[in-house]
DNA sequence: TAACTGTTATACTACATATATAACACATAT
DNA sequence: ATATGTGTTATATATGTAGTATAACAGTTA
């Protein structure tokens, strides 16, 4: 399984799974239809509890990247499930504002920050040329 | 005072008070050396305790925002003390990563992603051109 | 029928957030 | 000198979230 997580992370462990499979889809690692392991199985391989995972894929569900049926266990969704919305927009754009507000804040221009984002931006491109070459 | 919380919003309420007080800091309804509430006086406007508002100015003067005076307040730094630096880029980097692949995942390109941030760096504009003529 | 799935329920620990009081230490204006 | 206002520290309490530990339930499939 190509998915690890860090236990002194600030960031709660079933978020760090729901990324982490968020980064697996645009990765090309896991893709429409693709079944993820069964909640057990995860939590096992993890080391952490079957609820720590199933809080994981019901907070994926709930955003539309996988169904979960009984027994098939949780599928990828056809990426039509989740394409951008106007509330998903809305929630974005919560986000990003105080991480904007902070690096204004810091001196850093419009320019540093899009070079911040394409740091990024490549990191992606690499990850997904890489899945490309091993699958 | 400038300032508003939300009591139903899922940020907490020492954050929502750091936000704000950056953001003031870019749109310059507050400079350098200006001094902000004591903690009494803006927790008794905002109507949250005490330790609430201590909390967001502690976090102000870890991060370099703010100096605490006995007495003086808290009192905004110069820029140069809180310029951004290789652990800030790292911080922004951690922040940004999963924000940009859930919005990869969505099927949002680059350049739509860059539209949603210059909405935000506009509205900051226009913030700051608003305080230069209240101020 | 047995095995595996997600689901639900209960109980517990640990930590973060927020409040409520009270007291302390320091600077300053009266 | 004394009263006032400042940040600071110390308790205590309530609530919510994160995570774990078990156990049982309800479907599906081999």
């Amino acid at each position: 399984m190509w998915l690890t997580i860090n236990l002194n992370s600030e960031t709660a462990i079933y978020t760090q799974i729901r990324n982490q499979i968020i980064e697996g889809i645009i990765a090309g690692s896991i893709k429409e239809n693709d079944s993820l392991p069964s909640v057990r199985q995860l939590a096992a391989d993890l080391g952490v509890n079957l609820h720590t995972v199933n809080k994981a894929y019901n907070l994926l569900k709930q955003e539309g990247f996988i169904t979960i049926h009984r027994q098939k266990g949780a599928v990828i969704n056809p990426a039509e499930n989740y394409r951008a919305d106007q509330d998903y927009l809305v929630k974005l754009s919560k986000e990003l504002r105080p991480v904007i507000a902070e690096s204004l804040c810091r001196g850093m221009t419009r320019t540093d920050f899009i070079e911040a984002i394409d740091i990024i931006y490549n990191e992606f491109k690499s990850l997904k040329k890489e899945a490309k070459n091993n699958g």
